[in-house]
DNA sequence: AATAGTTGTGTTATATTATAACATACTACT
DNA sequence: AGTAGTATGTTATAATATAACACAACTATT
C-alpha cells in the first residue's frame, strides 16, 4: 500500500514536498524525452502549493498574477492535459479539479480521499483494492482498463471532537 | 455482490426491466411520502430506455419530443436532484450524466462498470469492498460518508474476438 | 546558421454543463 | 374555498471545456 495520508494530515515542510514533485516531474519528462515547458511548468507548481485541488480556472487566474502575460482557458487546459498524460496530475471528475499526483510511478490506479469540509485530497494506492475489483470486473465478463475511486468525507483534522489521539 | 451485469449485457425484456423499476420508484415515493410528478416520472422513464447514462441536455431533448411543451433546464436538473436524492439514479462523474440505479433499496454504495465502447453502464455492489475501503480509510484516519467508483473499460459485447463462450 | 519539421502557445469564438433568483402553478389538507 | 407547502416556469447567467486556425519556439539536420 502506498499513501501519502499521513503527510497530508500533518504539518509537513511543504516546499520540500512541492520541490520532491517538480524534481520528479522533471525526471520523468526528460526520460520520455518530452518538454516540461514554462507554463507546464507553473500549472504544476500551482498544483502544488497545497493538496487542494484546483479548477482549470482558478489555476487560469492564479497563473495571471504570477505571470505578466495572463493565458486563455485552452492554454490551460493543454497544460493540464499533458501533466494528465504524463501521469503528473490527476483529475477529480465530481470536483472538475485537479491535483498533482505524488506517486507518479506507482502503476497502481489510484483512490482519492476528498476531505468534504477543507477540500483535501489524499491519495491511496493499494493493490487489494485493485485485485478485488478485477475479480469483480472478471466475474462480469468486463475488461477494465482505467478506473476512479473517489471516497468523500472528513479527513482527520476536520472529524470534530477527536483531532489527534 | 449485488449486480445487473448480466442482465444488461444480455439481450433482455427491457420493456420488463423497466417497468419493474418503475414500480420500484413508485413504492419507495409513496413510503417517502414523495410526490413522483408526471415530470420526475418522464425523467425517470427516459434514463430507463436503456443502460446507458444520459446527460441533462440529452434529457431535456428527448423530453421535448415526447411532451408538448419543453421545459428548461433547471426543471429536469431538479428533476434529476430528486431523483438522485431518492437514490432512484445514480450521477456518474465523469461522464456528467445519469443512469437509473437498479437496485435504489440497497444500503451498499456502488460500482460503475461504465463502457467505454457502447457506453453501457452496469453496476456492481460488493461487500468486500466496502469493508476493504473502510479499512484503508480508517488506517488514514479519514471518516469516509460517501463514494463514487467508476471503471472503464469494454464490455462483453465490445471485448473484441470472444463475445460469448 | 539556414532550413524544415515538429511541438507548443495565442486567439477568438463557442459548446456544454449547471445554477441563481424570482414568479407562478399545483396539491393536499383543513 | 383558503392556505401552507411543494413543484414548476422563466430568465438570465455562471462555470467548465473544446474547436479551429494562426503564429511562435524549439530541435535536428544539413
Amino acid at each position: 500500500m502506498l499513501t501519502n495520508a499521513r503527510l497530508v494530515y500533518q504539518p509537513h515542510d511543504h516546499v520540500r514536498c512541492m520541490n520532491a514533485a517538480l524534481d520528479r516531474a522533471h525526471e520523468i519528462c526528460e526520460i520520455a524525452n518530452v518538454r516540461l515547458s514554462a507554463t507546464r511548468e507553473a500549472i504544476l507548481k500551482l498544483l502544488w502549493q497545497s493538496h487542494q485541488p484546483l479548477g482549470a480556472y482558478q489555476l487560469q487566474q492564479q497563473l495571471a498574477k504570477i505571470t505578466d502575460k495572463p493565458v486563455a482557458p485552452p492554454t490551460v487546459y493543454r497544460a493540464i492535459e499533458f501533466l494528465i498524460d504524463m501521469g503528473l496530475v490527476h483529475r477529480i471528475p465530481s470536483l472538475n479539479a485537479f491535483v498533482g499526483c505524488p506517486f507518479p510511478n506507482s502503476e497502481h490506479s489510484n483512490i482519492f480521499l476528498i476531505c468534504e469540509s477543507c477540500k483535501t485530497v489524499a491519495e491511496i494506492s493499494d493493490n487489494r483494492v485493485n485485485t478485488l475489483l478485477e475479480t469483480l470486473c472478471d466475474k462480469a465478463k468486463f475488461r477494465p482498463k482505467s478506473q476512479s475511486i473517489e471516497i468523500f468525507g472528513l479527513c482527520p483534522n476536520c472529524e470534530p471532537g477527536k483531532k489527534d489521539e
